[in-house]
DNA sequence: TCTGGGGTCCTAGGACCC
DNA sequence: TCTGGGGTCCTAGGACCC
C-alpha cells in the first residue's frame, strides 16, 4: 500500500508562511523572468487563472481583483521542501520523493493508515505552516487518483463526498464506493493519462475512470501503448510501479534559460553559455558524474513573428571530465559553430549527456597529450567557496566581468527573501 | 511589448559506416 | 542498365511528469 502526500499550491504556500497577508488573496507565482503564473492560490484559481498563463494576459487582475503576483524564490521552496518531507517520512516505513512538493510513502505494515495519516497532516501544517492532501491506495497511480479525490473534496464542495476531503484511503472503500469514484472522475485525472491522450480516449467514448478500468487491457496495450496498460493494471490494483527510495542518478542535466532580453551578439551569448554550463557543471559534480557530450542550442521565440532560428549541437568529448573549464570550452566551441547574427535570440541552453560515475576510470593509451580534468581540489574547492559565500563568488572569465547588468539575465521583479537560508534575510519579528 | 525549467522515454529521417 | 541489410549517431520533435 502506497500513501501520496502533496503540499498544496506549494510555492503559493511557502510564500504565505511568511507574508501572512497573502492569506486570503489571490497568489500566483511566476516563472523565471516573471513570464507566466507555475502556482495559484484557491483564490487565484477562482479567478480563472489557468496553470502556466502568461503574465501579459492576467496582469489586469491585479487592478480589478486584488491579484498579487510574485517572482519564484526557488532557495526557499527547496528548503520548505526539506522540512515538509521529514515530517511526510515519518507516515511509513518507506520514502520515495517524487517532487519538490510530493512524496509517496510505503506502508508495508502499517496499522489505522488513515488515522496516522490525519495526524501526520495536521503535523505537516503546524510545523511548517504548509497545507496537505494525502492520497492511499494499493498502488501508486491509486494513491494519486486518491490524493486528487482528497484534493477536490477539500477545495470543490460538492465535487466529491466531503469525508474524503483531505486523506483520502481508497483503499478502505468497498468495490461498490470504489466505482461510485471512479465514475465521476475525468479519465484526464488520472497519473499518466496526459492533454494528448486524454482527447483521444474521450473520442473514443472513454470519459471517466470507470470507462477506463473497464476496456481490455490488450485493447489498451495495441491502441495505445505498453505504457498505458501499466496504468490501466495499476487502476485495477495490480502494482507494476515500485517505490524508489534512493533517487537514480540523473542521465542529463540541463541548464537552459529564457534571456530577460533579446540577443543579439555572440559576446553576450558566450557570456551565457558560460555562465550556464558553469552552473550545470556544479550540479554534475555534485551527483558524483562525468559527462562525455554537451549539447548546446540557441533560438528564437516562437512568439514573434520575427525571422525564426533554430539550432542545437552536441559537442563530444575526448572522455568523460566534470571539470568546468573543459566543460566551457567545449560549449564555447559548439556555440561559436551554431551562431549567426541577425537574429533575435531569446533562449539558450545547454545539456549535459551520457553521464558516467565519476569513479568509473576508462584506461587508455598515453599519446602524450592528453587533456585532463583540472584538478579535483580545485573544483571542490571552487564550489566551497561558492556555497558559503553566494554564488558567482568565484567565476570564469568568459562568464563576463563588466559591472553593467548583462541583458540576457533574468528578470524578476517580485522576488522575496530566502528567509530560511540567507543570514542576512532571516525574518525579524516585531517586538 | 509581454509566453518557464528540468526531467524521461520514444520515434523518425538522414548521414554515414561496414 | 542493374543497386542489400544492419547498424549507429545526430537532429528534431512529441508524449508524459512535476
Amino acid at each position: 500500500m502506497f500513501a501520496l502526500i502533496d503540499g498544496n499550491n506549494f510555492y503559493c504556500s511557502c510564500e504565505r508562511i511568511f507574508q501572512p497577508r497573502l492569506q486570503k488573496v489571490p497568489l500566483v507565482v511566476l516563472s523565471n523572468n516573471d513570464g507566466c503564473a507555475i502556482a495559484r492560490s484557491e483564490e487565484a484559481k477562482a479567478l480563472g487563472i489557468k496553470m502556466g498563463q502568461p503574465w501579459f494576459q492576467i496582469k489586469h487582475l491585479e487592478q480589478s481583483a486584488g491579484l498579487v503576483s510574485l517572482s519564484p524564490n526557488f532557495p526557499l521552496y527547496g528548503d520548505m521542501s526539506l522540512r515538509m518531507m521529514r515530517l511526510a517520512s515519518e507516515l511509513g516505513d518507506k520514502q520515495e520523493i517524487y517532487s519538490i512538493d510530493e512524496c509517496f510513502i510505503g506502508l508495508q505494515g502499517i496499522s489505522n493508515v488513515t488515522h496516522r495519516a490525519s495526524e501526520i497532516r495536521a503535523k505537516i501544517l503546524q510545523w511548517t505552516g504548509i497545507p496537505t492532501c494525502i492520497g492511499i491506495g494499493h498502488t501508486k497511480t491509486l494513491a494519486k487518483l486518491a490524493n486528487h479525490i482528497a484534493k477536490d473534496a477539500d477545495r470543490k464542495p460538492g465535487s466529491y463526498p466531503t469525508r474524503l476531503a483531505q486523506v483520502c484511503n481508497l483503499a478502505e472503500l468497498n468495490e461498490r464506493q470504489r466505482q461510485f469514484l471512479f465514475e465521476m472522475t475525468d479519465v484526464g485525472e488520472v497519473w499518466g493519462i496526459g492533454r494528448r491522450i486524454s482527447q483521444q480516449l474521450k473520442e473514443a467514448g472513454i470519459k471517466t475512470v470507470k470507462d477506463f478500468v473497464e476496456l481490455d487491457p490488450g485493447t489498451v496495450r495495441k491502441r495505445f501503448s505498453v505504457v498505458l496498460e501499466r496504468t490501466w493494471r495499476e487502476l485495477r490494483g495490480q502494482s507494476c510501479i515500485e517505490l524508489e527510495e534512493v533517487p537514480t542518478p540523473k542521465k542529463e542535466i540541463a541548464y537552459t534559460r529564457t534571456f530577460g532580453q533579446p540577443v543579439h551578439n555572440l559576446a553576450s551569448l558566450i557570456e551565457a553559455v558560460t555562465e550556464f554550463t558553469s552552473r550545470a557543471a556544479e550540479k554534475l559534480r555534485k551527483q558524483q558524474s562525468k559527462t562525455s557530450t554537451i549539447l548546446v542550442f540557441i533560438h528564437t521565440s516562437k512568439h514573434r513573428s520575427r525571422p525564426q532560428y533554430a539550432r542545437s549541437i552536441t559537442v563530444p568529448l575526448v572522455r568523460p571530465v566534470s571539470d568546468t573549464k573543459n566543460l566551457i570550452n567545449a560549449a564555447l566551441h559548439g556555440l561559436k559553430k551554431i551562431y549567426k547574427p541577425g537574429f533575435d535570440l531569446t533562449k539558450a541552453g545547454i545539456v549535459l549527456m551520457d553521464l558516467t560515475n565519476a569513479q568509473t576510470r576508462q584506461a587508455e593509451l598515453d599519446f602524450g597529450e592528453t587533456v585532463l580534468d583540472s584538478d579535483e581540489r580545485l573544483m571542490h574547492a571552487i564550489d566551497e567557496i561558492n556555497d558559503r559565500f553566494g554564488r558567482g563568488t568565484i567565476i570564469y572569465g568568459s562568464a563576463g566581468v563588466g559591472s553593467e547588468k548583462k541583458v540576457w539575465t533574468m528578470n524578476q521583479q517580485r522576488r522575496t527573501p530566502s528567509y530560511t537560508t540567507t543570514l542576512g534575510e532571516i525574518p525579524t519579528a516585531l517586538t
